[in-house]
RNA sequence: CGCGGGGUGGAGCAGCCUGGUAGCUCGUCGGGCUCAUAACCCGAAGGUCGUCAGUUCAAAUCUGACCACCGCAACCA
């Protein structure tokens, strides 16, 4: 089995921001702790590229939606790269891969009977392409000139039943705490659950969207974008494939130990339709994915939205500060769930006091001293001393409290561990302060074995680091000489390693 | 009486589920060090944990009420 980790899709109708980036960043950490030190990991995320909103962006734009999705897609695909983003799987929508197992999905649920063919009849707005309930209707009861001509209209549409399957969804989640993490999150669920009522629509007439997969036993309907996207996590992970070797083998994968979304999609789309789609699809209980929901960035209290021209780009920000202070940022600064505040100025100084004057400060003045009073060889510890052995002792409890927090997606409190151990460490150097066992010969195994301890300290943290800043923690271990090690235990450097050269990893920025 | 979230030293936040000396980062003040990216380390000041009441030997943490704040049309993680 591996660990199978995803994110949501994001919608290719407009350009990503720091809430996409956020996401995918929160996922990358975590499939890179378990790929790291944990075993096979298979990271998916991708794009969710049908539906009307994007054929209305192509329209505005005057291109075909294909074209538009694939510009969009570029854009997205470009800032993982560059954020670092090291996923092992990538859905497309309009992947033929993806087109055939939703067509195959529907046609199954079909023969089971769990889609019917209803009419529907109601306000529709034609400028909007929506049809309308009361909540559209203003204070005097009345569809605003927002909505444009408001017509009667009455179409024959597919349903999937939901209304049938609420009480064994209730039944589900009251016998599944850890469905949705965290706990608080599962209140909002449990009470939508109750208002369920009736079924969704999950067809669209080709007259009036065209942009989707079309219906496999009735060419005249497209699929709603909600049930197209959400069947990415299994297609992409192999589901239905015939053996299609391009895909990996869902056997292998499936559970899903993670879906990461946001807030705002948890209820409806995840928290209700996805387990309720699987459960008719014929998956057993067991074989329920997990939700992992996190919380939004706003700005200066605000909440971040387009009309208010206050999105913040993370492609500026990577550019401007690199990637791994962007990411480290995100990840220090937030308690996975809740909201956070966004403030340049925060992340400025975040880099600053903890990456640079921190673990940067530490790294280089460890190197440097061993340079210059060892000519860079470690000798371990041939010497008992206390201070030594309460890092060492520190450095088991960080490492050991480090995979605890992984393990509950507290990537905050990760680091939290990792930095009790920068902070311990520098606090050794002023100790021991090895510039003046330097200069007393009788003292000389004492400097090794602390110049060893700062080394593996170093070593350790940068380790540690890794899945949450790669590129960075990569060059330490290169300025350590130990390159591929993953050996997260005390001892890693074996005695007359030689280190390198030390060079500043986080150079201090100042702020404008 | 709609749903949900938070209200903790100057700022930003943990802790609350599983009651028991209030913790972290930044800032301020004092001291130390000089290996290092003018970085680092130590110490201090600063909080009746929104308010009131209850449970308890003990409440930031559990219960109830109240107060002011934020989100729940769209864009959208």
């Amino acid at each position: 089995m591996k660990y199978f980790i995803t994110t949501a899709i994001d919608y290719t109708n407009g350009d990503p921001h720091i809430g996409h980036a956020y996401e995918k960043i929160l996922a990358d950490v975590i499939a890179r702790y378990h790929r790291t030190f944990e075993g096979p990991t298979f990271f998916l995320t991708g794009v969710d590229q049908h539906g009307q909103k994007v054929q209305q962006a192509a329209q505005k734009n005057g291109v075909q939606p294909m074209e538009f999705a694939q510009k969009i897609t570029a854009k997205f695909l470009a800032l993982w790269e560059k954020l670092g983003i090291q996923n092992d799987g990538w859905a497309e929508t309009t992947d033929p891969r993806h087109k055939s197992t939703v067509r195959k999905v529907l046609q199954s649920l079909y023969e089971k009977g769990e889609l019917f063919k209803a009419k529907y009849s109601g306000y529709y707005s034609v400028r909007q392409e929506q049809f309308l309930t009361d909540k559209e209707r203003n204070d005097v009861g009345e569809f605003g000139p927002e909505w444009g001509e408001v017509i009667f209209l009455e179409e024959e549409n597919w349903y999937f039943p939901l209304e049938k399957h609420k009480r064994w969804l209730k039944s589900y989640v009251d016998s599944h705490p850890d469905f949705v993490i965290p706990a608080f999150r599962r209140t909002e669920l449990v009470n939508a659950i109750e208002r369920i009522s009736g079924d969704l629509c999950v067809s669209r007439p080709k007259e009036r969207l065209s942009w989707g997969i079309e219906f496999p036993f009735d060419p005249d309907y497209v699929t709603y974008v909600w049930f197209d996207a959400l069947l990415n996590y299994v297609t992409f992970a192999g589901y239905l494939s015939d053996g299609d070797a391009t895909l990996p083998d869902f056997n292998e994968l499936w559970p899903c130990k993670a879906h990461i979304i946001g807030k705002d999609i948890l209820v409806p789309a995840h928290g209700i339709y996805w387990p309720i789609m699987l459960h008719a699809m014929g998956f057993p209980d067991e074989q329920l994915p997990r939700l992992l929901v996190h919380g939004w960035w706003n700005v200066a209290g605000a909440k971040m939205s387009k009309s208010l021209g206050n999105v913040i780009d993370p492609d500026l920000l990577a550019d401007k500060y690199g990637a791994d202070a962007l990411r480290y940022y995100l990840m220090r600064d937030n308690v996975v769930g809740q909201d956070s505040d966004f403030s340049e100025q925060r992340l400025l100084g975040r880099y600053n006091s903890d990456l640079a004057n921190g673990l940067g400060n530490l790294v280089n003045r460890t190197i440097n001293m061993s340079q210059r009073y060892c000519a860079g060889i470690l000798t371990p510890a041939s010497v008992a001393d206390a201070d030594l052995e309460a890092l060492r002792q520190l450095a088991g409890s960080a490492i050991n409290r480090y995979r605890e927090a992984f393990e509950r997606f507290e990537v905050q409190n990760a680091i939290e561990a990792v930095w009790e151990l920068v902070t311990r460490a520098n606090t050794l150097v002023e100790q021991k302060a090895p510039w003046k066992l330097a200069k007393q010969p009788q003292h000389a195994e004492l400097l090794d074995a602390v110049l060893y301890g700062l080394a593996e300290t170093g070593r350790l943290i940068s380790l540690m680091m890794s899945p949450v800043t790669p590129r960075s923690s990569a060059r330490i271990l290169e300025q350590l000489h130990s390159e591929t090690a993953c050996w997260l235990e005390w001892g890693g450097l074996p005695s007359g390693h030689r280190l390198g050269t030390p060079s500043p990893i986080f150079p201090k920025i100042e702020w404008p």
